[in-house]
DNA sequence: TTGTAGGCGTTATCAT
DNA sequence: ATGATAACGCCTACAA
């Protein structure tokens, strides 16, 4: 492979000049860079990104951290991030952690080695650095998204998954539903907590009382949604309406429920999180909040790049709270129909 | 940030030394080791991958370049190909095209440029150097996947889509169907051809004649099912299955049929291909084919490793073919009502 | 506007 | 088993 040298001799000029052509053509004649450019296309010339990268300090990567990435949620973020990442020339790596915490700490390390310039965290353990900045070296660049508590000082993006909940159990309530269902994610997670939390708010601005008989938990899979469906309904024959943390625990549970023989919205109404687009194409289409997820990779990568730029306004740790908003698809509606037993 | 120099000073030792106990510790004294560690834990040392990158003249990342992350077929692949890069101490770096050939193009001469070691496909076209092959410089290492023609002579992986597709139709001539219609993908993409292709040989097997008029086109989107099935409905009164060319789409002419009041398995069988997990909890469960994603990524990363170690065996172009089969669920039986006008 | 040269942090070759 | 040292290819003061 031709290397920068290739190019200087055969442009006939010295390889700063060639260096400058490529980085900052403005300090260069223009007829100098035709005859660079020239011999690039000679040579078939490709500026070796490693030797840079180790000249600069650093890769152009960023590591984007993911429990599992085969999932519509996480995959519609990651695409925000690659959207963001491409147009100003850097790289998306992917880090799949399947939640193991060492594997997390690996990939953080991966930027005191070069391999990446920052991380996009989209899990629901932080990684030890976190709690534990180095005292010797520096921060390393870290944005959050979603799932995380309070208290940490990372930049961050997320939705107001507590509002949003809280507006969903409100359109329930408005159509005169009095016994609201819950099905939650993992409660270990930062979100689901969230999402529950505002499902009790929703209940209390009704004035329902909250019944934790009625509330079961999923992992924010189909199956677990199917799974706490079925719970449900064997536990207590009167509840109207069922409120999932997500889209996926949502199709799940109107599977059950039209496995049951139960119809939805006549004996049941049945909510969802996310606005997956499969949920517009359900039987019935869902009711659900969209989040605006591609956007949240988005505003995650532009974080990102701020903190890159700004090294050291480490302090300067922004939030950006993305809106959301109520669809309201045929899942929901008055309560009619008394469930049979 | 400590370097191999600051590791050697500290631990007594040369740099050479340090270098071998990382990469090669069999050839260093257990004491000698034992000594460096201490030095590597006490300065928090970490290599520089982009300095050893420059050396040994690889990045370690492998590009993955898909059309769009964001669609659960695309993502089971992608998961697949990390599970084992990670395992081979290789990172996935995504390059999303949006279809674009100049894009794919770019992230091929990647390659050229370092910042990746080869390339996984998984698109509808090809990038021109395989069509061109660069004379001077050598072939980058690229793997096909599903997408392509079969004169081309890149390592490849797939599964049996005409084979699959067949199976499918048999299945429904099998249940006593005689006219039955088609929603492909578009026809540009040789996928789309070649589950076109199985549908008219299962077809021909089943002694049924093709009949254009109840073939329509879609993009693989659910909502281009949902149009293509009211298409169909619309155009033709007669068929009483529907066969897609994945579960998309067959989830789109779901919600579809569900909307026009005809009823699934009773009135109109419909099977899709792929098993996304949403299929399996759509109303009714969709009758489908799977296909193995995360494999078909984790065989394209295995193509990618060994065309890694052995460079010179371009020729040995080999061909991964991955097994389907045919999963049955409540989306088909055998026609029994008349549909209404 | 262009050239010279030092150095980024490793690995690998060749000695010892 | 270990050490000295020359690359790897580029960027960027500094000099001209």
């Amino acid at each position: 492979m031709a290397n920068i040298k290739d190019i200087a001799r055969v442009a006939g000029v010295s390889v700063a000049t060639v260096s400058r052509a490529l980085s900052t053509p403005s300090l260069v004649r223009p007829a100098t860079i035709e005859r660079i450019e020239a011999a690039i296309a000679d040579l078939n010339y490709e500026p070796n990104h490693l030797a840079a990268g180790l000249r600069r300090q650093r890769s152009d990567n960023v590591i984007v951290a993911v429990p599992s990435i085969f999932n519509p949620f996480t995959s519609a973020f990651v695409e925000g991030i690659e959207n963001v990442a491409r147009a100003n020339k850097m790289r998306v790596l992917l880090g799949i952690t399947e939640g193991d915490i060492d594997t997390l700490n690996k990939y953080v390390s991966m930027i005191a080695g070069k391999q990446a310039d920052g991380m996009i965290l989209l899990e629901k353990t932080l990684p030890d650095i976190v709690r534990n900045p180095p005292t010797k070296s520096k921060m390393p660049p870290l944005v959050a998204a979603c799932e995380y508590p309070p208290d940490i000082t990372l930049p961050r993006v997320r939705t107001d998954d507590h509002e949003a909940s809280a507006l969903v159990v409100g359109h329930l309530a408005e159509l005169g539903h009095t016994r609201i269902a819950a099905i939650t994610g993992p409660l270990d997670q930062f979100m689901s907590k969230d999402r529950l939390s505002g499902y009790k708010l929703g209940l209390l601005r009704a004035r329902i009382e909250v019944d934790e008989a009625i509330i079961a938990t999923g992992d924010f899979s189909l199956q677990s949604g199917y799974d706490a469906m079925l719970r449900l309904l064997d536990a207590d024959p009167q509840f109207t309406a069922v409120t999932c943390a997500n889209d996926e625990m949502a199709l799940g549970a109107l599977s059950a429920l039209q496995q049951r023989g139960i119809s939805v919205p006549d004996e049941m109404s049945v909510t969802g999180f996310d606005d997956l687009r499969f949920g517009a194409f359900s039987s019935p289409p869902l009711t659900t909040v969209h989040i605006p997820t591609v956007e949240i990779g988005e505003a995650a990568m532009r974080l990102m790049l701020d903190s890159l730029l700004q090294p050291d306004q480490v302090s300067a740790s922004r939030e950006v709270i993305l809106p959301h908003r109520l669809i309201v698809r045929q899942s929901t509606a008055a309560p009619k129909k008394r469930r049979k037993a």
